[in-house]
DNA sequence: TATGAATGAGATTTCATTCAT
DNA sequence: AATGAATGAAATCTCATTCAT
């Protein structure tokens, strides 16, 4: 029925926490902090109990708002976790483009451990988003993309830096290799699955991948 | 939902592949062909679209049987799934206990390829299984812990042989390493997010392991 | 979300009253009952309220079912006007290919006004589904277009027996004023808008067809 | 819906275009402009959908301007449809008195094809307005009796006319397809459903006016 | 043992109308 | 006089589970 509208604009750009227009709509001040609050929702809901588990109904009663305005913001509960699953892939992708050319020695160690650093920050900050990629199996896959596109990317940048460092070792694989270890690292701290304290986890993740590409461990 | 069902003795065993008895009856010839068929369907409706995507319908058109029929034999669909669940937890803690002790050298080199093999054909068969616990966001989370359970049981194996190997380096850490690496690994190669042919991947992943390990490539 | 359905096989053939396949199920005795139940609450429901008004819940209420029931039949409230609207539009083609040629005199007044009440039968039962027509800006006008079809077709047939009995007319005009005549008639004398006694209507009825395509009253 | 409102005081008069006081407010010169630019729009979305179809939404938009606005002019979605609807009824009835003896021979021709001319001017820019008269289904029916009275009214100016000219014909009767012919015949004109040259068309409804009443072509 | 049919709670989405500035 | 924002009742549709044969 519906039919004959205007094909909503999706969710919104990227950089901006919150965008000037939604859904052909130019938004005042008051308009900008409800969407923040339902994207704030939003991510707290989505984190507590996973994308499908997550009824629109949570995420409204939580921004303190109603059915119809959400509706008013996102076109779908899809939409919604699209905005912030961009928004995250584009802050992830910013860090990945930062990622330190690998150097033996402490110099090298400190820039790679305080990379990791801000890793593990915005995977605890976003990671439930990030692990409902996962569950990928959403509408026609064509999200699922999203961070499949997003680990590509990543492990892209990686090798890219890898491969200054060590040319003889296979860049895509170590990078990948590093993405494995790093995002797997968070995801079991995060969820408290291996029980291990931030500080510790941090040292050891920063001198494996220091030793894994240079070769030696830097002690 | 479920509600105020008394409870149901949970699904199955797990070794065999169907048991002989469900919900207190007995089983012939027949209705074990017909719970065959439940789980095959099963493990392939949820491997194609997820657990919550996947409708108990998929699964008996895919076992050409009818929802009365599904009910005779699971308590509900999360019941089903826990029994897909359970058998791969086992097979895959079998498969923990038989992690080599990894030592320097083609013989290590070969054991450890070897093993690494064989999870990557378990990952194959049974990744669906094993990724959907990742949308551990089930009722009661109860449902999230057949993963982290394992994940611990599997990590505290691969230390215990780790242990052997190396004293001084952190086995536990290693350990999990390992892990998060050749999951991670199987992972982005079945979905496809990397395309790596399986014997370069192997063989990549295997230098890795022992290098990590034993400090020092085998070559 | 729902997305890979397969395609909802449109509502169903047309002549019989209930046909043995709906969505792809076979349907038994029972099953049949309960759709013809529904077919009729819904012609009743769409009669008193119109299409826009009237709601699944009406009618499932008449048919004295559920929710779930209803779209085990019907895809949507919009497939099931579609079922009853094909019906009517095949027994009114049928009708149509009926329309006796017009001839002077009492035998051919007798054909006509045989036919006409035929007509004013169908319509009294159908008439709600086919005022609704009107309210043609459903989904797409996809919908429209049955109507519209109709009449033209209606037209034809009437347009063909007219050219045989008077060739210097234009016929296919006759055949539209006899179409706007009798169907408007029908509309106000069932609706209530113009209170004249049915028989009474349907002589007045035959006497102008007669008399306007054969040029003078069979008196 | 409207549920326990105090009585709005009905949308406005009919004669004038924009009326001087709407809900008890004064109108200066921005405000009529205002509710002229509203009135057109609700013409036009009203004709394009029809009236469930149609949005508050689509009309404010049209009209370029805000929901808020819309409320000021207006008591509702349904105060704004009959506003228009009296103004067409108004139109139609003034039309009616209108009707010309009806009389054989070129003069009465004449006059007839002129009046049909006029009709069929009126339907054009207003038929939507009309054909939604048919979705009478509307709140209370209290809704469908603009149309029907209309009818009426027009029967009987028509039925006065035609008295005059024939004694001996059920006037009330030739009257009434007179209005299903003419009122039909510009339907299927308007939409499209039977394509035929505007100037064909009136003139055949001229002969068939003028033959059915006066017994014999004019020719 | 098997199955087609039925159920109904619950989830998403729409849109006329009101509010606050 | 005007407007962007908010509201929430109501409508459609889905699907795990139970029933009756």
């Amino acid at each position: 029925m519906a039919a004959e509208r205007e094909p909503v604009e999706p969710g919104a750009g990227a950089a901006d926490p919150t965008p000037a227009t939604v859904q052909g709509r130019e938004l005042r001040a008051r308009g900008r902090r409800t969407m923040a609050r339902l994207l704030d929702a939003g991510a707290e809901v989505f984190a507590d109990r996973g994308y499908h588990a997550a009824r629109v109904d949570d995420v409204v009663k939580a921004a303190k708002t109603s059915h119809g305005t959400f509706y008013l913001y996102f076109a779908s509960k899809e939409d919604l976790f699209r905005v912030l699953a961009v928004d995250v892939a584009t802050e992830m992708a910013a860090l990945a483009r930062e990622f330190p050319v690998i150097e033996p020695g402490p110099e090298g160690r400190a820039a790679i451990r305080k990379w990791l650093e801000r890793f593990q920050g915005l995977y605890e900050r976003s990671g439930a988003v990030i692990r409902t990629w996962t569950e990928a199996e959403m509408s026609d896959a064509e999200f699922g993309r999203i961070g499949a596109d997003l680990v590509m990317e990543f492990t892209a940048h990686l090798a890219a830096r890898i491969r200054v460092a060590v040319a003889d070792l296979d860049a895509q694989y170590a990078a990948m290799a590093v993405v494995a270890l790093v995002e797997r690292t968070s995801y079991f701290h995060t969820t408290g699955t291996l029980r291990v304290d931030r500080t510790a986890m941090l040292d050891a993740l920063t001198d494996t991948v220091q030793a894994g590409i240079c070769g030696a461990p830097s002690a």
